[in-house]
DNA sequence: CGGTTAATTGAGACTAGTCAAGCAACGTGG
DNA sequence: CCACGTTGCTTGACTAGTCTCAATTAACCG
């Protein structure tokens, strides 16, 4: 058991009427950072969802190194993609001391049957997942490391807002080589956006932490060009 | 009522058993190449299952222009986009003369709460969906347009092969453009790519006649460098 | 405190984008 | 049936943005 639902798993949760002995959520599990969640062809056994922390999904290209896929943070869900084959498509790292939710899958399907509620929630967290990654195939398609970068730092905002947290003024948890990868760019590049940025007095990123200074000016990256 | 269901949505409807007078299936359309299926903020009604012909669907930038996010071919589930908010965030645009059948959302959902089958073989669609677009994105976020243009190539290739045609010779339904914007380049890069994989004899591409010789080059490419 | 990992910065090479021109295929209407 | 306009495709020349390699500095951890 969990203590209160609706705090472990907002995303999903949040309208449902939970029985509270549906043997949906198992336990809670804490996860030290850089401890792996679970890697890439492990069997599907449990979904989970992240109570607070962060975490980033990796997936090996054909050689072996690891580009970084998605961030989660508080709130989502992470295993879905194991969902179509029964094993893990990706590896789930911390990138800081982390705890999640273990939520049974099996449990899952039977509570959708029975709660129609339920089953809307679930199907919407899937069809957003999607549309996560969707917006993220389209960031990367995007020519300029400028719209990238900035589309990043303003999409990290909002999902900061959400949790109740400050959109403009947060630290990052994850180096400036995890950056690179999702980005589709280097480590170099990314410093080097880094510090234009702070030249033009856009934001002002020290370290891990950031201060958006000229929102405006992101979001007017993104537009023209 | 669509005949035979199997045929009609392999991708979903391969193992359900289905009861034909569930009223899941509300009937066939067909779309004229170029004409548009759904749009961006159309209300969720109906899902769509290719039968055949081809789409692709896209999404306007921050500016007005549409770029190409996935490519639809027989078997394939189009509008789970739109289950998170009830409304579509892609355009669904033919590229050939095609035909879908029609499917009620609320009929979906309503099955899956008595068939744990078919509930089964809806999330499995939905999870396949999702690792297609982290799949995309992986292809993007790699370096080199060599790389991005080779597992285009192959994946399509695997695409046709699972619907019982030739991985190796096919036709493309697609233009130049729409290819570049799909890999983030533009037409001319694709142009020149497509001569240079020409003149290297790993493909001999004419028009919209693929024909790949060397699979071998091709998947070199992606795993060196 | 020393060793490791992370971040920054510079210089040169090269990939891929832009602009521009020309060609090919196609369909429409005169 | 042909002229014409449209659209799709190819190729060239130039340029700009990014990657690679390399060296240095900063932060972190045992």
């Amino acid at each position: 058991m969990c203590g209160a639902n609706r705090i472990c798993v907002p995303g999903l949760f949040n309208v449902a009427n939970i029985e509270l002995d549906d043997g949906l959520i198992i336990g809670r599990r804490r996860i030290a950072r850089h401890a792996i969640l679970f890697r890439e062809r492990d069997r599907l056994g449990t979904l989970f969802a992240v109570r607070f922390g962060q975490f980033k999904s990796t997936k090996a290209n054909s050689l072996g190194e690891h580009s970084v896929a998605q961030f989660y943070m508080a709130g989502d869900l992470l295993g879905l993609d194991a969902i179509g084959t029964g094993r893990h498509n990706f590896r789930l790292t911390a990138l800081e001391n982390s705890e999640v939710c273990e939520i049974s899958y099996a449990a899952i399907t039977k509570t959708m049957a029975t709660q129609p509620q339920f089953m809307r929630d679930f199907l919407q967290s899937m069809s957003t997942a999607m549309n996560d990654q969707a917006d993220h195939s389209a960031v990367l398609a995007k020519a300029s490391l400028d719209e990238r970068f900035a589309s990043f730092l303003l999409r990290l905002g909002a999902r900061y807002e959400r949790l109740g947290y400050s959109s403009r003024s947060f630290r990052l948890c994850m180096t400036r080589g995890e950056i690179g990868s999702y980005l589709g760019t280097t480590v170099e590049s990314v410093s080097r956006l880094i510090s234009r940025f702070n030249a033009q007095h856009a934001v002002s990123i020290m370290g891990r932490t950031v201060e958006i200074h000229d929102r405006d000016y992101l979001v007017s990256l993104m537009t023209r060009n």
